[in-house]
DNA sequence: ACTATATAGTCAGTCTTCTTGTCCATCGTG
DNA sequence: CACGATGGACAAGAAGACTGACTATATAGT
């Protein structure tokens, strides 16, 4: 069954992206973590944005900041042009443990590509790509 | 990215499903459920072995089993060779429910079907049952 | 047959994460 | 400048998972 496969994939690729966390030193830090940092380390972002974007309550961002913030993977700075807000800024080691999960990630990936030949693995990619909706990515089931 | 690619793919999946069984009279089951349906009406299954299923302790899976029982999804019956251990059986209900979920499964993957050609479809399809590895379905990120 | 160990299930307590509800300070618009 | 909207904080609580401890039954080794 093909939703059976992409629920298996996912699986497989989220369980990789963890391990790979944790064999690289960054134990603290949940998948949700990771859909953070993607969205802290594109546009500039507040707290209330970050619960938009992962679709949990601004009060759970903010608990989810705070944890982040006490394990120095991010500080917060005021917002110039808006006095209520802060502005979330990846530090150093934030900023490390996104490039650690985009090499987890891409270990995953890479393992696929070996599994099925590479003209198989584009077409497999290309239709993913193809039918990906630019949404929420659910942080959980 | 790829492995956004597949994120996103398993969160509309997800979704879909959610929004399907909702639709379908089925709103008091979280996609946990789903995984668990399918463990019970495959092979004869102890709240014992659903927790190993689901990757949970079997505190947590009994809790649960408890939920199912009482929305009447399933039923609990003496395993006629292990004094210890109770069978979980499906309901009609519970039928009915695992039904609905294919459907609504079966409904975004048509439309995954229709956005790419039926080639590319069946392209894709192809490369995620080749790398989807039988494990466990990960129900929480 | 007996003992030791493993397993199914339950009870109790705790922790984490997310929720609702409420509030204040600040922003932006009429 | 008043007023509704928004960013953020505080408090309380629900849900779901965890650890730990216990009973009853099964199974394997002697």
């Amino acid at each position: 069954m093909t939703a059976a496969a992409v629920l298996r994939v996912a699986t497989q690729l989220v369980d990789g992206i963890q391990e790979g966390l944790a064999r690289r030193g960054f134990d603290d830090v949940r998948p949700v973590h990771g859909f953070a940092f993607a969205r802290i380390s594109g546009t500039q972002a507040t707290t209330a944005d970050l619960a938009a974007h992962l679709g949990i309550t601004k009060q759970a961002a903010a608990q989810l900041v705070d944890h982040l913030l006490q394990r120095g993977y991010l500080t917060r700075e005021a917002d110039p042009r808006d006095g209520r807000a802060k502005l979330l800024v990846l530090t150093e080691r934030g900023r490390a443990c996104t490039t650690a999960a985009e090499q987890a990630a891409n270990d995953v990936v890479q393992r696929w590509k070996q599994q099925l030949s590479p003209q198989r693995f584009a077409e497999m990619r290309d239709g993913l790509n193809q039918i990906a909706v630019p949404g929420r990515l659910r942080p959980a089931w």
